[in-house]
DNA sequence: TTTAGGG
DNA sequence: CCCTAAA
């Protein structure tokens, strides 16, 4: 499953292993962040692997642990073994910084496959290791990823909302819903955990697939052809102003491209590519079986194209986005990720694909012979020979795209980018690596760089780079204000109104959206430039910008770590005083309230989706297997950011420390309490936060299974 | 740089 | 709030 080598980009970028650490966990076991250290700035991927084999173990144990939000916030503690496995994929990387994310995809190959193909076995071996084999290697360390940005958290979140089985079950999972939830990427990730939760929460209730997924009905929408509207369903909707509609008439996509995107994702408009590919032609199906239970959240994902770029190849090329079945039971895996958090994997099961992320900055999306693979398929009987393409996951909507050998590299990003970001929420680039290699030059014809039906299969894989673009244009987030509704019959917290820091910080979300670019800037050395060729025509103008941006290395993050030393001194004149006190007000105290029981206490959240592949497909392809996100439920800083930015003598210690003594406060009695009083409906908040955090933290203990058991799902 | 905790 | 070990 592991691409060693190829990744080493990758592996830099997704190296970080993601370890979910336990809310309690020794800090010795977050420790694995030692790899992580200094540097990693870019590296942050995350195995897949390990996620998918995390995420198999929790479905596995059944105790839901994943589908909870509680469980699935399963903090997790990498176990050994997770870590093993997860740095066998990683292989080295590790380093990543804590950041509020890490995601990651993988996509790795069935094992059939593997068998079948001797060639591209032999190709891909070098990537493909034994898994067991590898965990043994694995370092825990290695399977650390940490990923500074929490930026690219965001986007995840936004992900994660998407999938979150409100989404899904509702139905949402329509193409409509999809278009619409892509929006919704852009969002705050603030609003996460909870909606971790809920995304989880399916998983957990039944193992099965999440709630896209559970159901057979699954539906295929077209996604691009025509309209795509935000479902009213949609929860999150309303705030961002997700409402609207937006149509993707072939007139629309030249410019619309951009207007794909979303309002509400600014961010994503670093991201979003231009689907230069006429999306009329495109189709985009996305099946997906709802529960009944919720509204759908996704949101469209946009992809527009705009025709300009669009090559004439391109009309063939189909996506079609499909919505995952149910879990196998087969499928095991977990994985864990390190630290901090946020970690999306998926698997596409039988296929080895391997999608990462890395929050630090790039999220790569590879498959590549071996291990991660994305297949095509190409029909030959076709005059234009098609290479098909599928990417399926739980939550996410199953990928499949059809494209003509006769396409570019270029139209190949492009596609892969539309539904990659219809799925993801943008934010991302692509990048194709055909025997782990990445192919950078757009204008090629897929025949041209050798990607054909026949060899591909195995050959193939893409990787998936955060889109460095900031959007300063991004909108609060929609807060979840539906979404806690729902939740709240659930969830304790649910109460809690969204609004937050959106509503308030609207700013907030956007920095950290912003985050993102910085992440990207750090790649660029590894993955970056590989991914995107310059004349890349995938990227939308904008994103070109946003590339080159990033292409220089942006040294800050990695240097961070040498420079903290001269930060020190510069501490050191004032230092020795004292702050003045500065008490809390009851506004700061409902502030932090509201932030944390937003955010929770909880360090992580995995998420795992699974799925299967259809057996209709199987022959054409392979991708793969599962998708695990695992963020960071919750971080002093996120909380400092989100509702205390512009207090600049509020620091994360200090909120962090005034939820200590909240919490304290709230636990004596009133008489004993001293200083300006605090109301006792924030008191119970706070107990009733720190509760309901602390469960979830405990829920998501992970068992963690074997691994081997993991990794055969196909 | 952040986190987590003790002081 | 401070201080710091760990990460």
């Amino acid at each position: 499953m592991v691409f060693p080598k190829r990744s080493t980009s990758e592996m830099e970028s997704g190296g970080g292993s993601h370890v979910a650490e336990m809310p309690r966990v020794p800090k010795s076991a977050r420790g694995k962040r030692s790899i992580r250290k200094k540097e990693s700035p870019g590296q942050m991927m995350c195995a897949f692997d390990l996620l998918a084999s995390v995420a198999g173990k929790l479905l596995d144990e059944g105790d839901g642990s994943l589908g909870n939000p509680s469980a699935a916030a399963p903090v997790v503690d990498p176990s050994p073994k997770d870590v093993k496995q997860f740095k066998n994929e990683v292989m080295d990387q590790d380093s990543c910084n804590e950041s509020a994310l890490v995601s990651h995809i993988a996509f790795q190959r069935p094992a059939n496959h593997h068998a079948r193909k001797g060639e591209d076995l032999e190709a891909s071996q070098p990537l493909n290791e034994d898994p067991k084999a590898k965990s043994e290697t694995l370092d825990k360390e290695s399977s650390i990823i940490s990923c500074s940005k929490a930026e690219l958290g965001c986007n995840f979140a936004a992900i994660a909302d998407r999938w979150s089985p409100e989404s899904v079950e509702s139905g949402a999972c329509t193409g409509d819903a999809v278009a619409n939830a892509m929006p919704m990427i852009t969002a705050g990730f603030h609003k996460n955990a909870p909606d971790m939760f809920n995304l989880l929460d399916p998983m957990d209730v039944d193992v099965k697939p999440p709630p896209l997924v559970s159901s057979d009905s699954t539906g295929e929408m077209p996604l691009y052809g025509n309209k795509i509207r935000r479902s009213t369903s949609f929860p999150r909707a309303p705030k961002g102003g997700m409402g609207f509609t937006v149509d993707r008439d072939e007139e629309d996509d030249d410019d619309k491209s951009s207007g794909c995107t979303h309002p509400i994702t600014a961010t994503n408009k670093g991201f979003r590519p231009n689907c230069t590919a006429g999306h009329s032609s495109v189709k985009k199906l996305l099946a997906c079986k709802c529960r009944k239970v919720a509204p759908a959240k996704m949101q469209k994902g946009d992809l527009s194209c705009s025709d300009v770029d669009r090559k004439p190849s391109f009309r063939n090329k189909k996506m079609y986005y499909t919505r995952q079945r149910t879990q196998r039971s087969t499928f095991k895996r977990r994985k864990m990720f390190d630290r901090h958090s946020t970690l999306v994997s998926e698997e596409y099961a039988k296929s080895n694909a391997k999608f990462t992320a890395r929050d630090s900055h790039t999220a790569s999306l590879e498959a590549n012979k071996g291990t991660n693979s994305m297949t095509f398929q190409k029909s030959h009987e076709t005059d234009d020979c098609h290479v098909n393409l599928r990417i399926k996951s739980f939550k996410v909507p199953e990928l499949l795209i059809e494209i003509p050998e006769t396409a570019t590299v270029g139209s190949l990003k492009k596609t892969v980018l539309e539904a990659v970001n219809a799925i993801l929420g943008g934010g991302l680039r692509v990048g194709v690596l055909h025997h782990g290699k990445k192919v950078r030059d757009d204008n090629k014809t897929l025949m041209q760089v050798g990607i054909a039906h026949d060899d591909v299969l195995d050959n193939l894989g893409f990787s998936l780079e955060p889109n460095s673009t900031p959007h300063p244009s991004q909108h609060s987030p929609p807060e979840d204000t539906e979404f806690l509704e729902t939740v709240d019959t659930t969830e304790p917290l649910a109460r809690i109104a969204p609004t937050d820091s959106s509503s308030k910080h609207g700013e907030i979300d956007a920095s950290q959206e912003l985050a993102l670019a910085p992440l990207s800037a750090n790649y660029q050395g590894n993955d970056h430039d590989s991914v995107y060729s310059p004349g890349g025509m995938s990227s939308p103008d904008k994103a070109s910008t946003n590339w080159r941006a990033i292409v220089p290395v942006t040294p800050a993050y990695s240097n961070a770590g040498a420079i903290v030393p001269a930060n020190k001194a510069k501490r050191s004149p004032e230092q020795g005083q004292r702050r003045i006190r500065r008490p809390f007000s009851v506004s700061e105290v409902e502030a932090l309230v509201l932030a944390v029981e937003k955010l929770g206490t909880g360090r992580y959240a995995v998420y795992f989706p699974h799925f299967d592949l259809d057996r209709k497909f199987k022959p054409l392809y392979f991708f793969v297997s599962y998708c695990a996100i695992i963020w960071t439920l919750f971080r002093w800083r996120d909380v400092k950011l989100r509702a205390f930015d512009s207090a600049k003598h509020r620091t994360y210690v200090d909120l962090k420390d005034k939820w200590k003594t909240l919490v304290h406060t709230a636990s004596i009695s009133p008489q004993q309490r001293r200083g300006e009083p605090v109301p006792q409906e924030l008191l119970d908040r706070v107990l009733a936060a720190q509760a309901y955090w602390s469960q979830q933290q405990t829920k998501l203990q992970p068992k963690t299974p074997p691994l081997a058991e993991a990794r055969l799902l196909t």
